[in-house]
DNA sequence: CATGAATGAGCGTTCATTCAT
DNA sequence: TATGAATGAACGCTCATTCAT
């Protein structure tokens, strides 16, 4: 039970950079195998299917992301606008080496699975929405304290955030130049000092 | 002849969209078939190979938006300042219903082609640099005509407006729902009343 | 009419070494449309099929090699020991470069045609039996005369002759030496020496 | 493992004739598919290309051959002389039903891989070669020991044999007439008689 | 006489998946 | 729990051939 337990793991954690990098279709069970030295019967023994191994190497993904985002806001101080930075700066590291391997799994599999594979999408739907609620709630925090104008709408603040980074890393990605991305973050940065209240 | 270059343009428009949604993996020779109604031998007499039916899907989808993009700036009066707004205002018109089915073919190529498809890699590239080109070519004008700040840096704003319009959109392609990409035009309309030389 | 005679030749000529080469099933329409400069259409307006452009390839490398035999032939000597030596000799220097194009088409084409191509086999039998013909024709002579033993049977040595400088031609084109092929030609010197008449 | 080892050993044996009769463009994996009842991936199970099959199918039918020709040597008194009619009998009995169906693997593969297949012309080489330097020691052990002539060369008498032998074994195959071969062996016979030192 | 668009069967190979061992 | 033998559909691509122009 437990040595199963482990090898699920194992599987998981060799599966993950493949999906992230080549896709849901363009990673074959084959490739799985190779990376993580099991035979087809043993993959298939901790996992019903392609789409429910991919389902666990996203989570994992996932998984990895959230924990630092976690531990970046556990290092800011506790003012929603250094909780606001910390996240933009996360994301900012993230693009320099600390990304699950083949970028952002969140933009790979939101585009990856805009055609038929729902199980995907409904994971990345939610994993998305659940960063969207972290910066909400920092801002919403910020207005209750004053930190943050009243007439700052959170949503907006949160997607246009998330948006802007993920749309950034796409070019850094895709131009293998972190340049790109290192620009949107200094945006942000003065984004958000903007969202200040001014009267203080 | 005549006949030949019709049959390769409607192999082209029929596949266009399908590897927009399905991405090069995804969107099989078969699919395609279907699609145009020819055999197998009729699509090899007119493309040498499924990567170069790609790239010409790609040049087509492209093509398409740069059409809109042109279209855009034509309407708009000649100030960069109005431009600008028309650019950011083009990608918005795009989200809802102008552009090519399945989405941005920059973002969703840029993603699918992460992995080894250099082909289309170098494609995109150059697709998202001509892009980036016009965005900076007004901002420069602005800058000479006085209506920017002399501080603002042309290759900055391009990029800001590009990824973070991208991923706007990757965020309402998603949720299937525009408004994510209507707040971040929202943001970059201020963001470029923002670069406005005050002094005047 | 002219003109047509004329491409059909020059198909015949183009064809015939890639047949040689690569066998019937490896050398494809594809390949003698590249050759000739041809379209597909312009190939099945001279030959019905494959099949009957293979077998004009044949007849034409056939031919090629029945004119230098004749040639030898014509410069020798008229005494029966002397065109026996003759027909040996050609063929050695037929390995030397005076061959078609990938070896001795007889050759070839019957291995190539053990499994089904019926036609091409016919072909290879006629060609055989006719150099065979020629061969016991001097022998024959070579008895009347009295220059060889009368013990001598023409077929016997026709057969002789030929297989051991086919299989002798086999060696020196799988190793790209003509040396087998050499030593053979020498080898057969000395059995046509053997033939002749003792007493005289 | 074991039934995984008999199956491999099943293809080959069944696929061995197959590639043999048609060569290795002729026989398709269709056709082995056919004759072993596997489908295509069981097929690829065990082999990672047709090329390796081929290959395997090679090595199977010249094993066969190997075979035959070590019991011809086993039953032959010790003597050198007897050895070399032992080799030439040999090649006359598989023309008559030994042979591994379709004809001789070295003549075909030989004739067959004159083109691209750079492994199975390899593997023909060196087939024919291991052949070669057992014909060449029997003659170097007879010159040893004085059984034959001392001026006779080893490397002549070997390849002048096997080229005989494989070449009247194409006109027999050709023809399906057996005769063509038995001439060659009877003309072998004598000149393997024609080795042998005189002066005992 | 030649073009080249179109066919559709066939090619070798890979795929996700099943299951007896 | 893990192996690896087997399936059979699907993959991208090539083939010989036809025929309207």
């Amino acid at each position: 039970m437990r040595k199963g337990e482990e090898t699920r793991q194992t599987i998981i954690a060799k599966a993950a950079p493949l999906f992230n990098q080549q896709g849901y279709a363009g990673a074959s069970m084959a490739d799985i195998m190779a990376a993580t030295g099991l035979q087809k019967g043993g993959l298939y023994n901790h996992f019903a299917s392609k789409e429910e191994l991919a389902a666990a190497a996203f989570a994992h993904n996932w998984q990895e992301m959230r924990t630092l985002l976690a531990q970046a806001l556990a290092k800011a101080d506790a003012s929603p606008m250094a909780q606001l930075h910390a996240v933009v700066r996360m994301h900012g590291n993230l693009a320099q080496g600390g990304l699950p391997v083949g970028g952002c799994p969140l933009l790979n599999t939101a585009v990856d699975s805009d055609d038929g594979n729902a199980l995907l999408r409904e994971q990345v739907r939610a994993a998305l929405g659940e960063w969207q609620q972290i910066v909400q709630q920092i801002v919403e925090a910020g207005r209750q304290q004053g930190e943050l104008r009243r007439d700052v709408v959170a949503e907006e603040v949160a997607t246009t955030i998330i948006g802007a980074l993920e749309g950034a890393l796409m070019l850094s990605m895709l131009f293998k130049d972190a340049a790109y991305h290192q620009r949107m973050v200094a945006h942000l940065d003065g984004y958000v000092q903007n969202l200040r209240e001014r009267s203080v």
